[in-house]
RNA sequence: GGAGAGGUGGCAGAGUGGUCUAAUGCAUCGGUCUUGAAAACCGACAGGCUCGUAAGGGCCUCGUGAGUUCGAAUCUCACCCUCUCCGCCA
C-alpha cells in the first residue's frame, strides 16, 4: 500500500521533478483509476489526524487523575472527589477511541484497495498493445510443415489427458501421463537447480495454503478475492503463486541490512480460479486451474532493488536461454501492469503452434507496496538508524506449465515426436526423443 | 479429535489491580582502563502513532480481540499459536 504521509512530502523526485502527490495521481490516472483518491485521502487523514489529537489529549488527563488517585490512597487520603470527576471522563475516551479506530479503519479501506504507484520507467499506454519491446533472443526455428499445437502433439503421443481430467475433476485440469509427466519433473529439477547452484538462491517448498492475512500482505487482498479457491469454514486459501507464503516469510520480521538481498527459489503448485475469464485459452495446458511453478522472490534495499529487478529478470531468461526457447522481454505499460507492481517485465517465450509469443513469466518490483502491507523491514546493524521497509521482488523462474508447451511446440517433428532438449536430457534418464507408444 | 501446560523486550526471566515510566541477567553498541585483548567499571540499548520549525512533549503496544474498572501485563470471555501426553495417520 501507498503511504499516506509520502502524500503530504512537498519534495520532489529527482528524476522527473514531481512530488509523489502528483506522481501518484499520474499513476492513477495512467492506470485507469480515478487521480482525486489522492485529496480523498489527504482529507481523510487530515480528520484521522485531528480526531487522534482529542483522543489523546483526554487519555492524556485521564492518566494523570488515576496517577494523582493512586498518590491518594497511598497516602491515605480520600480520592472521592477525583473518582467523580473521572466518571464521564472513561465514556467519552472510550467514545473518541471508536472514532479514531472507525477513522483509520476507513483510510485502511481505501489504502489497500488501491494499487502501487507505478515506476517514472514504465510506458504509459492504454492495453496490452501498449508494451514496450525491451530486447528479443533467440531464433525461432523454421519448420518445414506446419507446426502443430501442444495440445494436438500431447493427445497424440499420448502423454497429455484433458478428457479424462475433465470427468475426473473438471475443466481446466489435465493427466500429464508418461513422458509429460517425466518432463514436468525434469523442468522442476532442471529450473531448482539452475536458480540454487548458479543464481544464489535458497531453495524452498512453501505450505500450499496460505491464510488470508498473507494475501493481504501480498496486496492479493481484498481486491482479487475471488480469483484463489478457499477453504470451505476456514481461513484457508490454496496459494496461486508461491510469492504469497514466501514473501510473507519475514512477514511483521526485520531483518539485517547485511544480509540483503535475500533470494529464494520456490517450488509450488498454484491454484487460480480464473474467474472472468470464460472462453479464454480453453483448449490445452495454457491457462489452468492448477500448474507448477517455480518462483524467484527477492527481500532488497530499496537502493538497490532495480538493479535486483534487472538481475532477477535475466535469471528468469537465463532458463530460457538454456532450453534454446526464442522469447523477448516486454515492458508492461501502466494499464496492463499488477495491481501492486511498480514496474514489470514480462518474458514471452515464441509457440510455434500458436504462431504467437505467450507470457511464461512476469518479473516484478513491488517497490515498499507489499513490504508496508507485510510489515517487512530492514536495519542496520551498526548505526541507530530507524527500520525502513524493505523492497520485495518476484518473478516466474519459471512456469513450468507453459515451457512444457514451449517443449513441445518448439522441438517437434514432422511426426509429431519431440525432441528432448539437451538441458533436460540428464534429468530424464537420457531420453533423447518423446514418441508415441 | 481429547486432556493438560504455557505465550512478557534480541534472548533468558520476574511481575497476580495504581511509583510498571516492566526488575534482574545475558547478548549487542559506545566509553574508561590497557602496548593490544580479556576482565572490571560507566553509559546506551523496542516499535508505531501524534503535536512541534526545532528543542522537546504526549498517546499506544506484555500472543490477538472484546469486556469489567476511575485505572489492567495482572481479573473475565472468545480466538490464535507453541509445548507435553493420548487417539488417528503418510
Amino acid at each position: 500500500m501507498i503511504d499516506v504521509r509520502a502524500l503530504e512530502q512537498t519534495g520532489a523526485n529527482p528524476q522527473n521533478g514531481l512530488t509523489f502527490a502528483e506522481e501518484y495521481r499520474r499513476s492513477l490516472k495512467n492506470r485507469g483509476e480515478d487521480p482525486h483518491w489522492v485529496d480523498k485521502l489527504l482529507a481523510m487523514n487530515v480528520k484521522r489526524k485531528q480526531i487522534i489529537t482529542q483522543q489523546e489529549t483526554l487519555r492524556a488527563q485521564q492518566n494523570r487523575f488515576g496517577e494523582e488517585i493512586a498518590r491518594k490512597r497511598r497516602a491515605g487520603e480520600d480520592a472521592g472527589e477525583l473518582l467523580k470527576q473521572m466518571q464521564g471522563m472513561a465514556t467519552q475516551s472510550k467514545e473518541l477511541e471508536q472514532q479514531v479506530l472507525k477513522a483509520d479503519q476507513e483510510l485502511t479501506d481505501v489504502l489497500m484497495r488501491l494499487p502501487n504507484r507505478v515506476h517514472h520507467t514504465v510506458p504509459v499506454g492504454e492495453s496490452a498493445e501498449d508494451n514496450l519491446l525491451v530486447r528479443a533472443s533467440g531464433v525461432k526455428k523454421v519448420f518445414s510443415f506446419k507446426a502443430k499445437e501442444h495440445w494436438e502433439l500431447g493427445e497424440k503421443l499420448g502423454i497429455l489427458d484433458f478428457e479424462r481430467a475433465g470427468k475426473v475433476t473438471g475443466a481446466r485440469f489435465t493427466f500429464l501421463r508418461g513422458a509429460a509427466a517425466q518432463l514436468e519433473r525434469a523442468l522442476i529439477q532442471f529450473m531448482m537447480n539452475l536458480h540454487a547452484e548458479q543464481h544464489g538462491y535458497e531453495e524452498m517448498i512453501p505450505p500450499f495454503i496460505a491464510n488470508s492475512a498473507s494475501f493481504v500482505g501480498v496486496g492479493q487482498f481484498p481486491k482479487f478475492k475471488d480469483d484463489v479457491f478457499h477453504l470451505t469454514g476456514t481461513d484457508y486459501h490454496l496459494i496461486p503463486t508461491a510469492e504469497v507464503p514466501v514473501t510473507n516469510f519475514f512477514a511483521g520480521e526485520t531483518l539485517k541490512e547485511s544480509e540483503l538481498p535475500v533470494r529464494f527459489a520456490a517450488y509450488s503448485p498454484c491454484f487460480r480460479s480464473e474467474a472472468g475469464s470464460y472462453g479464454k485459452d480453453t483448449r490445452g495446458l495454457i491457462r489452468q486451474h492448477q500448474f507448477n511453478k517455480v518462483e524467484l522472490v527477492m527481500f532488497a534495499h530499496p537502493s538497490q532493488s532495480y538493479e535486483c529487478h534487472e538481475q532477477l529478470t535475466g535469471h528468469a531468461e537465463k532458463v530460457l536461454q538454456q532450453l534454446d526457447l526464442p522469447y523477448r522481454v516486454v515492458s508492461l505499460c501502466t494499464r496492463d501492469i499488477s495491481f501492486g507492481a511498480a514496474k514489470c517485465h514480462d518474458l514471452e517465450v515464441w509457440l510455434p503452434g500458436q504462431n504467437a509469443y505467450r507470457e511464461i513469466s512476469s518479473c516484478s518490483n513491488f517497490e515498499d507496496f507489499q513490504a508496508r502491507r507485510a510489515n517487512i523491514r530492514f536495519k542496520s546493524d551498526a548505526s541507530k538508524a530507524k527500520p525502513q521497509f524493505v523492497h520485495t521482488l518476484n518473478g516466474s523462474g519459471l512456469a513450468i506449465g507453459r515451457t512444457l508447451i514451449a517443449v513441445l511446440e518448439n522441438y517437434q517433428h514432422e511426426d509429431g515426436s519431440v525432441q528432448v532438449p539437451s538441458a533436460l536430457s540428464p534429468y530424464m534418464n537420457g531420453l533423447k526423443v518423446i514418441k508415441a507408444k
